[in-house]
RNA sequence: GACCUGGUAGCUCAGUUGGUAGAGCACCUCCCUUUUAAGGAGGUGGUCCUGGGUUCGAGCCCCAGCCAGGUCACCA
């Protein structure tokens, strides 16, 4: 492994440490105090008193015999004050001129013994009486910083460095960490509104012979012992009805999902949905439910119900305003749809300058024209209903309109939120739209349905009229901490692998084969007899002169190439 | 998948018509006891994303590729 300059420097202070018989990783518990938060928000208690802190150094600033450095802990960030008196034992000013100025660095982590006081600029600061190095870092941090007026300086903020070092981002930027504590109380909030009803959280199979319950392409693994393929889930939602089946009166789930298709500002290969089942409801209760409990989650997350997203100002205070989708159609196109067939349908959306095709039916024309002209101007939150049948293969057919099916989906920002139905349980009907979805893919769609047998067995046992609902957290989380990508979400959000340190060319390989019969050889001699370009030859030896396998010397008898 | 933009020091970025690779911060050496992104002086540090090509000479021009971001398409 090549080390840069700064890194042979922080490894030659590990060194001398170990020589001062400091041990720069050690095992004992450093028991602390407080945190950094506690004295900052409390600086009237804490002021004179005696803390234990720890955390990482992120700054330093030496000025002869006093010093002062800045403390990140996970609650926050604090001054240090060390000066060499303080730190010193007598005469022996070791402890201060060698190891904290010399040998720590910023990235180590530290623990601190000293005073809460004020500095004459009045910032709440430790004065330091005892250091202890609790681990030493042996890679540099990007050294960010924030001035008086809070603009940053030297931002790492390139993406590709944030997301493949998520530890580097959380260490120096510190609104990342917010966003993900936020992650955590949206869905603590959830599971409080759940568990507070009796509603019991599940866990499912993420690995399925048959993956059901959404239209999406799977990833396809194979067990070896049973010697048959499994899919990673693409949703959770038939096993989570079996169990209704089975009894339960509200089950849900917190489903980390997968799905084979692209990648981009708002898609991940795995992510995650929320899904809730509960018996004896319909999909007007469900809405009821959904807007009580993302108004609770905005107010938990965020202390208001109104939130900014990009431009908009969202509120999520209930109730929102229910509209059914061939109506959303009229209103934002002026054409009726209503009970239109395959064909008429396609006229509207040669009319509305949509490209159309053979294997898309009435339902999937419905969803177009919603997806095109109307979706992107629900900002409020919004439930639309009323989904025609042929799109909703899982859903109940509606109670007073045959081709349409009691399902809604919640739309905010323009974006689908949640998506949730009356579940169908007649199995009758429910094997007729399996098969429905069996013939669409004959037809050449690759995403429609397997027929699951068990699961249709389950439902003949009789499930009792049920509502159910998923919820996309990722989406969810994106909108409350008002982030326009899913990356900045997710910790470790997936990305292509990293390309590998190139090893020896294969022009460096045959220089160097050469060299190993011959060396030293006339540097001439060795360019014609390795037949390279000038450019190849220069790239070649260039390589191997950096990498301490050969060296040009320049002698009296001329340029020789000589094996290290 | 298409198009656009970018990739240069640990970090953020300059780099002229193709002519000796730069700055700030960080780091190293020295001076400084309550400083505020940045005190002063000096110094070290490079796979200019990779591979080809053009050229006497390429960070720069040409071709191919990799990675990232964006727009669109596909897709919930």
């Amino acid at each position: 492994m090549q080390l840069t300059a700064l890194e042979i420097v922080r490894r030659e202070s590990l060194q001398k440490l170990r020589e001062l018989g400091i041990n720069p990783y050690p095992a004992k518990e450093f028991k602390t105090t407080t945190t950094i938060k506690q004295i900052l928000s409390n600086y009237d208690t804490f002021e004179g008193k005696e803390v234990i802190l720890a955390g990482r150094m992120m700054s330093r600033r030496i000025m002869g015999k006093a010093s002062f450095a800045e403390l990140k802990d996970a609650s926050g960030r604090m001054q240090l004050y060390v000066t060499r008196d303080e730190l010193s034992n007598g005469e022996d000013t070791t402890m201060y001129n060698t190891v904290f100025k010399k040998l720590l660095d910023m990235g180590d982590i530290l623990g601190v013994k000293g005073d809460v006081f004020k500095t004459k600029v009045g910032e709440i600061s430790i004065h330091v009486k005892e250091i202890t190095l609790l681990s030493k870092s042996l890679k540099p941090l990007p050294v960010v910083k924030t001035d008086a007026d809070g603009n940053i300086h030297d931002s790492f903020s390139d993406p590709e460095h944030r997301y493949r070092q998520r530890y580097v981002d959380l260490i120096v930027n510190d609104y990342v960490k917010e966003t993900f504590i936020k992650r955590t109380k949206i869905t603590n909030s959830m599971r409080e509104f759940f568990n507070s009803r009796g509603y019991l959280e599940v866990e499912t199979p993420v690995l399925q012979p048959i993956p059901g319950g959404a239209i999406a392409r799977p990833f396809t693994t194979h067990h070896n012992a049973l010697n048959i393929p499994l899919y990673l889930r693409i949703a959770n939602e038939l096993y989570l009805k079996r169990l209704i089946v089975g009894g339960f009166d509200a089950v849900y789930e917190f489903s980390k999902d997968f799905r084979n298709e692209g990648m981009d500002r708002t898609h991940n290969p795995e992510f995650t949905v929320m899904e809730l089942y509960v018996a004896y409801k319909d999909y007007h209760w469900m809405m009821n439910m959904t807007e009580e409990l993302l108004e609770k989650i905005a107010l938990d997350s965020n202390g208001t119900s109104e939130v900014p997203i990009g431009e908009n100002m969202v509120s999520f205070k209930a109730p929102y305003p229910r509209v059914p989708i061939l109506e959303a159609i009229k209103t934002h196109t002026g054409f009726d749809v209503a009970g239109m067939n395959e064909s008429e349908l396609k006229v509207v959306c040669k009319k509305l300058g949509m490209e159309v095709d053979d294997t898309m039916g009435v339902g999937k024309l419905i969803d177009e024209i919603f997806g095109e002209k109307c979706e992107h101007t629900y900002i409020q939150p919004t439930f639309i209903t009323d989904y025609p049948k042929e799109m909703s293969p899982l859903t109940k057919e509606h109670r007073s309109n045959p081709a349409l099916t009691e399902r809604f989906e919640l739309m905010v920002n323009g974006k689908e939120l949640a998506n949730a139905y009356s579940e169908l349980n007649d199995p009758i009907d429910q094997r007729e739209r399996f098969k429905d979805q069996l013939k669409l893919s004959e037809k050449g769609d690759d995403e429609a349905m397997f027929i699951d047998q068990d699961f249709l067995r389950a439902l003949e046992y009789g499930m009792p009229p049920t509502s159910g609902i998923g919820i996309g957290i990722d989406r969810l989380v994106m909108f409350m901490t008002n982030n326009s990508s899913i990356q900045e979400v997710l910790l470790f959000p997936q990305m292509k692998p990293e390309r590998k340190a190139p090893a020896m060319s294969e022009d460096e390989k045959a220089v160097f084969n050469i060299l190993k019969s011959d060396s030293p050889i006339l540097l001439n001699n060795l360019k014609s007899q390795s037949n390279l370009s000038n450019k190849k030859w220069d790239k070649a030896i260039k390589g191997l002169t950096k990498s301490k396998l050969a060296s040009v010397n320049n002698t009296d008898e001329g340029l020789f190439v000589e094996l290290i």
